[in-house]
DNA sequence: CTGAAAGCGCTTACAG
DNA sequence: CTGAAAGCGCTTACAG
């Protein structure tokens, strides 16, 4: 006999329903999870009387059982480090992915964990997940080799530049961002637009820098990419802007690859009295409040980071219960088309954003003028 | 006999170290976690063997068998939900909250868990923790309730200000911390210093406004307290603050509650050709990107969220191994004092964040000067 | 100081 | 169509 029972609080088991249907926990096993070997009616009769008992099956009894631990360990460049050196490309797209990754696994009941910053395989059994969901991989990261051969599963929201073929990520159709944006700012008048890009393997940083080139090849136009550390992300972007404004032949828009780098850009504009967008047209490759809240508001391309969070839960769950996995998933992005990009008056230029993503503001807020 | 084994990978168990060691699996569990039966030498050489062998205990058949899920859920505010409504006071806070919480978990052998959108003890059960921080508590929170009483023990990062005398929760010195940015704008010359304050329940709120109105009535000062929605934080605090300066007798300083409110004002004074800190001496509650990197650079109350969470796990951990808990934790805040409320020369404002938690900037960036 | 045995709650191969 | 039994890996009360 053991003294000590871990049914604290009188937890119903699979025992006391099998006891209550008069049936073994087999049957009530197989009635719970839907095993096709039971009539219909008995299955009815113990989902019933499960229910009226309370029961609730112990998620790490099953766990133990299968070998497995219901656990999804979310990786997030940055995070978990010394906390004084939190520093990410773009807050609000990781927090959306996690908010993502979360719902998503939790519907499959799943559990997220967040992964403080480990390196050691000791420290990966310590977590012990039975998949990763890997932001940002760097080309041909280790941690996907390491957690691959200790027989656990990546995803990655965008892909290993040095994975070619492999299916197991989400993403933005990222060269096809940059064109529609491109696109776009040419129409608006940019002739001479640079690419602030970040010094980084990262496969949205490859493909925006490689379709920002190919576009401008089609056009004859003179490509301009600024590599930014990643170091410090807005001194230096501020930094670059500063060099592109005081050159000899300035240009007439900016994309800024990340976040902070539009900040940067927005501080050297503003220090030099260049107007945004009557003298410049700016843009940013990834969606974030600044870029909402700017004044003027910065015309940015939305990632849905949530949708691509969920898209990578499905395909990591899908590779643990040995489905066939259909990936990558390419998730379609939004841009967002705002005053930075707009010259003339346009009084709503948000109203692309009529999809809830947008900040709720009235007209009046969504556009704030110039000062007087 | 069963067919399947959990056994993957060939999993090394208590088992075979007990037949390395010719011992039993009482004395390699004794041995391995320090119960005191066992002599040095036995314990040592077992330890050993379990080393070389590779041996690593199944966290999930120790919770099984305990009745625990090693299992910490973190609640952040509004994280979760539908993914378009992603709309927190700081992203900042939250996600320091969240790699400091992951770390400190990690330490003690527990697994942090990111808590989608939830509500019912259904879904808890679901979920499954073994006990939960919660964040920015509302008055008397009825989710502490409900998993109080569901035996799952909660600690609180900012306290619920309807439970006088618990001592659940981790939080920053607010009365002191406003006192001491009202202290440091009254030396810098403010004489009427506004308040916009959130129209929340929350501590930080409520003891924000009590603090700062006693430090009014103290020094017979007119208090300013402006009530901002948390539904559109940018829109409605740039209206309080353009009210504020377009009423009869503007303010001469503003502390902004939360990051986002430092935006919305940020963008009345710009509007209004308001210079900062000439003008308008401007502070923000809570530390954040944008205050750091604004031009200029604003004063801000580092709350330490990272040190935060970790006092609040710490807490949790002594709830649940039955520890007295010496709560609450009140964790030193930290102001930075910047470009926004330093008049005239002030070369290298930012000193006071020489704790490496400031941006690592050179010196020519830390002091980006208003255009020319 | 050490070991044999029970048992946490569940799933599954197998026998009827 | 249903049940008896084994067993996942571990901890613990108890007996020696």
């Amino acid at each position: 006999m053991n003294g000590v029972s871990n049914a604290i609080g009188g937890r119903v088991t699979i025992r006391d329903v099998a006891a209550a249907a008069g049936v073994s926990v087999t049957t009530v096993s197989d009635a719970l999870n839907d095993k096709g070997k039971l009539r219909a009616e008995t299955r009815a009769r113990i989902q019933r009387i499960a229910r009226e008992l309370g029961y609730r099956p112990s998620r790490v009894a099953q766990a133990f059982r299968q070998g497995r631990t219901g656990t999804i360990a979310l990786v997030l460049p940055n995070v978990g480090g010394p906390a004084d050196e939190l520093e990410m490309i773009s807050l609000d797209f990781y927090m959306s992915v996690a908010a993502g990754a979360a719902r998503a696994a939790f519907r499959e009941g799943y559990a997220v964990t967040l992964t403080p910053r480990i390196s050691t395989a000791e420290e990966w059994h310590l977590i012990g997940p039975d998949g990763v969901v890997l932001c940002d991989p760097l080309s041909a990261d280790s941690r996907i080799d390491m957690l691959e051969e200790m027989g656990i599963p990546v995803v990655s929201i965008e892909r290993d530049p040095a994975r070619p073929g492999s299916p197991y990520y989400a993403s933005g159709d990222n060269a096809q961002n940059i064109r529609d944006l491109l696109d776009h700012m040419h129409q608006a008048g940019a002739r001479r637009i640079a690419l602030l890009s970040a010094e980084a393997t990262w496969a949205w940083v490859l493909d925006g820098e490689h379709a920002y080139r190919a576009w401008c090849a089609e056009r004859g136009l003179p490509p301009l990419v600024v590599p930014v550390s990643l170091d410090r992300l807005e001194a230096d972007s501020y930094r670059a802007t500063c060099a592109l404004l005081d050159g000899d032949e300035p240009p007439d828009g900016i994309i800024a690859s990340a976040e902070q780098y539009s900040e940067g850009s927005t501080r050297a504009c503003r220090e030099r009295g260049i107007r945004i967008p009557d003298d410049l047209l700016l843009a940013v490759g990834m969606d974030s409040r600044f870029a909402q809240q700017c004044d003027p508001p910065i015309t940015a391309i939305d990632l849905r980071p949530a949708d691509q969070a969920t898209a990578a839960v499905d395909l990591l769950l899908k590779r643990l219960s040995g489905e066939q996995v259909d990936g990558p998933a390419i998730v379609p992005s939004k841009l967002h088309i705002r005053g930075s990009t707009q010259r003339g008056p346009a009084p709503f230029s948000d109203t692309a954003t009529d999809d809830g993503h947008s900040r709720r503001r009235d007209p009046a807020d969504a556009w704030p003028m110039t000062p007087p």
